[in-house]
This record gives structure tokens, sequence and C-alpha cells, in this order.
DNA sequence: TCACCATCTGTAAACGTTTTCAGCTGCTGT
DNA sequence: ACAGCAGCTGAAAACGTTTACAGATGGTGA
């Protein structure tokens, strides 16, 4: 068998002796008679043909696939998206194209700019600023895009939201209900959504408390673990010290949480730590982390099937109008907060 | 300006009064007249022109995407390898594919005959078990693959390897040298190369240290925190019971040491724990975790570069023959087996 | 002035599919 | 016996590029 590179419709054609439009049809399905169809599923069979998803696409206008764009596949809670909307994608016949943008702004926009490149069928994008720039490139997208996060009511762009102020407020009221007084806040960078959004609720929240906000209490670096433990060592230092850590994610927290441990003082009787995201870290360290989910899987699913809707295929037409849906904070309360609590809801570990 | 979809090399064409040929040489940096350059990037950059990827796959035989399948995303490991896989890729101007297979066999051997559909020009996969079939459909793979992950050492296919039964031996052998004695074990499924090997590194590092083995301090279920922890609970109702855990990969030694915790004994004092992968998780927690690392950064990046190298173009050709190349595992020394150890390498939680 | 060459340009084929259209076959009903 | 029809089939066009080839243009040297 001289191999003219892989086979294709027309070498099966030809050993089946038939039209490549024949062959077409029965690999897709479409009538023909019992004869053709036993002679073209031999010859496909015997030279292990696998269609071309290339040629398909050009021909189709469609890829099958999708691409989700987030700041770093490192944080946890990206990886819970990943695999939710893998998940739905997966189900759909699509497949997932996944790119870490560095929280480079530039490369954010040049992921929405290069869906005109047709290599995937949509775009779901977690933007962690939100520039005129970004609005203005995601309403003119080549493609659909659904935006997990923040967005102005305004732009014509679907999005999967998180009352994230909201679930600040949660946090600390948690904290000062279980007796805090001074709580210490381990942020992220303040330019962005997160960090922003988080810290309005943490003020919202001591001034809805009745508790003063104290600048010193407060500490914005970066959203990684180091960061946390750094920032932490420095809040813990205040006179006098905090004692409850409001976290902006769980990364911090278990950073924060390391000082903690480093300084020899107690979690949760010498000084609680609340995380952020409820992420698989809440469950993994010791003891569990309080933290209030966002609700990232369930953001993660919502946006692929929204995707999808908006793909549209034969029967269902996508819809006409921008949509948003808001995902609801929830506080799960775990040791770190209150000593040796056991959550009734708490999926013990399915990490 | 009448839109008849996407702006194409034709519209491009027509607007710039030149022939599509032209368009694509200019596009593509070859020698043209200026004043036909400037024509058609005038044109190209007025209608928003963005070549068609899929097109130009069809037409160059070429996608510039990679596949990456593993078992789970959730798992650290894979997350730092898909973050080395990404930035390798990315800097040749490849995109990156993931495919998470849930450890179906089934699944993934789909994934190496969907390389027949020509979706993406490469392949790393981070099979968990070898069958047969397996190193058949490697072999007979339509693209260039590379595994990461023992291989026999006839098959003809790339693989980064790593010697984890060396590994499971340092850190056996590092508990006894603190003074463990009865080091239990925590496994994930037997049938798994990684829980076979892991599994015979431990035997040995017990034969090697004089030390006794006890089937009643093994325990084999699943490579998830739960699993660890639930294991690790029954383990410590061994009688006598362990001083030392030793668990097959991070994610059960937090499971294991949240066990502990939860029976008041303390890390190092009571019992050492010993995590194997070297992940961020084993810098997550508190204690930080000895841990066992097996190079994930390194063959990730490796198996990309290898993979890119199989691609060739058109100065350095692909190599010829499989090429295998093995990666060290390295001990990280941390407070979970030496209490207030600071390791000196560490960097410091760069999670 | 003319032959020659270098440079640029346009036509057309190719990549591997899907799909439209028209033609062919063999059957049914009268 | 023949019109009509249903069911299959094949030729050809299309998707948006790249590229081989040949044709056109202009400039140079004798």
């Amino acid at each position: 068998m001289p191999d003219g590179g892989p086979p294709t419709i027309v070498s099966i054609a030809e050993r089946a002796g038939v039209s490549i439009a024949s062959v077409s049809r029965v690999l897709n399905g479409v009538g023909a008679r019992p004869e053709t169809v036993r002679k073209v599923e031999r010859a496909a069979a015997e030279l292990g043909y696998v269609p071309n998803a290339v040629a398909r696409s050009l021909k189709g206008g469609r890829t099958k696939q999708l691409t989700f764009a987030m700041q770093d596949i490192g944080n946890p809670v990206y990886v819970a998206m990943v695999r939710e909307i893998q998940a739905v994608a997966r189900a759909a016949g699509h497949r997932l194209l996944i790119h870490s943008t560095d929280a480079d702004t530039e490369e954010e926009l040049s992921v929405v700019r290069s869906l005109g490149d047709r290599r995937s069928d949509g775009l779901i994008l977690c933007p962690i600023r939100i520039t005129p720039e970004h609005i203005e490139v995601l309403e003119n997208a080549a493609g659909p895009v659904v935006v997990i996060g923040a967005l102005p009511e305004r732009v014509r762009v679907d999005a999967v939201q998180t009352d994230s102020v909201a679930g600040a407020q949660l946090a600390v009221r948690h904290l000062a209900e279980t007796g805090r007084r001074r709580i210490a806040f381990v942020n992220g960078p303040l330019d962005t959504v997160p960090g922003h959004n988080r810290r309005q609720g943490y003020l919202k929240a001591l001034a809805d408390q009745g508790l003063a906000h104290d600048p010193a209490l407060e500490h914005a670096t970066d959203f990684g673990l180091a960061a946390g433990r750094a920032a932490a060592h420095r809040l813990l230092a205040a006179d006098p010290p905090p004692d409850a850590f409001f976290c902006a994610n769980d990364q911090l927290a278990l950073g924060a949480s390391q000082a903690v441990h480093e300084r020899g003082l107690r979690i949760p009787q010498d000084i609680a730590v609340v995380g952020m995201d409820d992420s698989e870290l809440a469950r993994a360290g010791w003891p569990p982390l309080t933290s209030v989910g966002l609700g990232s899987e369930e953001r993660g699913r919502t946006a692929a099937r929204m995707l999808l809707e908006r793909l549209g295929d034969a029967e269902n037409p996508a819809p006409a109008a921008a949509r948003r849906t808001t995902a609801q904070p929830r506080l799960v309360v775990r040791a770190s907060t209150v000593a040796g609590h056991v959550p009734a809801t708490d999926p013990a570990g399915t990490a």
C-alpha cells in the first residue's frame, strides 16, 4: 500500500470504487444503498481513515473548539472552572483550548481579537481588569464571547457574574458575629475588579457592624500564597494586632495561615482566618478554611452553556440580547473561624 | 459596507484592486511593490481583516495547536505541567488544547487516535496505565506523541520519565534516618503505573533500612484528598500505630495530615508525613510538607520541547529515533518531618 | 533599438471536506 | 407499455488560504 500521506475521502472512494460524494454521505449517515455502505465502510476501516477536522471546519464554518482564557491556570478557582467548562464542552462535542494570560491586559485583548481567526467557535473570558478598550474589543468581537466576571450593564456581551461585594460582607459579618473586632484585610491588587469589589465589601461590612476602619489593618499586594504570608506577617505587627484575617482569596488565606502558625499563634483561638472562592484549597489545609464560595463551578458551567446557546444550532437559534446571570455568594463555615466546626453541608473533602 | 461575512483575502483584493495572490504575498511579507503593499495593508486595516487559521491549516498541513491529555486537571501536578507546556508552546506560536480523561483508558486511547483528525500537530500524553493496547495505539499514532511517564524501553515513542521507585526510596530513607520505624504507606490504585512503582520503592526501601513490612501499614485507594484522609484514619488504628506516613502524592499527604490533626496528634512530633510530587500543595499547608519532587515542571517543559523538535521545521529536521529523558527525583525536606525545618533551597512559597 | 533580465503580478490549482444539482436506475400504477 | 416517481449516485462548486507557473512590465547593456 504505497502511502501518499494519510487516507482521505479520495483514497476511500478509489478503493471502494465509488465517488467521494458517496463516501461523504455514508460517513455522515446520509442515505445510501446497503451495498455502497458496505463497500465504503470496509475501505474506510481498512485504511484506518479518520476525517480531517480542519477540512471539515473550513467547509462547515465551525471548529467545534471553545477557548477559555484566564489569568493563571495555577489558581484553583480557574482549575475548577476549566473542569466544568470542559465537561459541558465535551458533552456537546467541543474541545477546549486554554489560554493563561498572566494577567497581561494586552494578551487578554489579543485573545479576544484572535477569535477572528476562526480557530475556535467561541470564547469564555475571565478578565481581571476591565478597561474601556476591553469593552470596545468585546463588543466588536468576531465571535461569541461570554465573560465570567463583572461587566457594566450596558455592555452588549453575555456575562456570568457574582456579587463579590456581598460575598465580602458575608465574610466580615461572620467574623464580627463570632466576636472578632480587629478584622484585617489581605487583598490582591486594588486595580483589579475583584480586588476593588472585595475591598468595597470589606469597608461596607465594617461600617454595618459598627467597626472602625483601621488602615493599618489593610494590605494589598498580589493574589498568591507568598503574598498572603508576607502581608499577614506585616499585619500581625500592628498594635494592637488583628484578631481575624479576611483574605481576598483562598491562596492568600493559606499564606496568611502559615504566617499565623509561624508566629506560634493558634487558628481560630488566637486569630480567625477567612478565605474567598471556597476552592479545593479551603478543604486541603488545617484547619480547614472558612471561605466564601463565589460559585466558580456553577459559573464555569453556566458560562459554557451560555456560550453553546449563543453558538446556536439548527433547531435552537441563538438568543438575541446579551444575557446576565449572577451566582450568589455562599459562606461555608469551617474550623478556621469556629473551633472544631464541621460544616453540615461540606462534601467532606471531595477535592 | 454590505457585510457578506467576515473579511477574507478576496474582499481585500477587491478593495485594493489587486489579485488575491498579491494580498497573500503582502500579508506574508513576500516581495511586492511598495505601492501594492500600501494598498493591501490599507484595505486589510480598513476591513479589520484577520487571516482564517483554519484555511491556513488546511493548506499548510499544520494547525499550530498542541494537545495535552492527562487524567485530571484538578491535580496540581498536571496544572504545573500545563503551565510549563503552555509557556513553551506559546513561545513557538502554538496553542494548547487540553483534555482531561478522568483516568478513563478508553478515552485516553481515543485521544491518541484523534490525532488523525489533524486538529492538533502533536500530543503530550500522561497515561496512568499502560496496556498493550496503549503501546499498539501509540506506536501507530497519526502524529507525534510524547509520553510523560514510564514506557517500556522498546516502544518507539518519545518519553519523559522519572524514577519514582528511587523517589519513593528517598522518602522512606529520609523517614528512617530521622528515626521513624513504623512507616505507613498511603497509596493510590495499585494497577496504575505510579501506584505500582511507588509501592516497589516503598518495599525496597523498607528492606534496605532493615525495617519489617507490615501489611497493616499499607493502604491503597485513590489519588485524592478524601482518600488520603480516610486511609490515614484507618491506618492510625493499627496496633502499634505508625509513626510516619509516606503518601504517594501530595493530595494524599494533605488528606492524611487532616486525619492526624483530627486525632489530636502533632506533625511531626507524633507522626511524620511525606508527600510526593512536591506540588504547590506541599507549600500551601501547615506544617509545610516534606515531599519528593519528581520534576513535573521540568518534565512538562522537556516534553513540550521534544514535541516541538519532533514536529521539525525547515532548518531542523525531526530526530530519527525515539528519545527518552529521565528527571531525577529530589527530596525537599520541610517541617512535616523535621520540626521547625526551613529548607534552604525552598523558593519560599512561589506558588 | 533591441534582446535580455529582474521584478512584480495574476491565474489557477491545491489542501479535504460537504452539499447542491442533475442524471440515472428500477419500480409502481394505470 | 409507459409516465411518473423515489431513491441513489456522481460531477462540480465551495469554504479561505498558499504557491507554482507564466505573463507583464520596466530597466539595463550592447
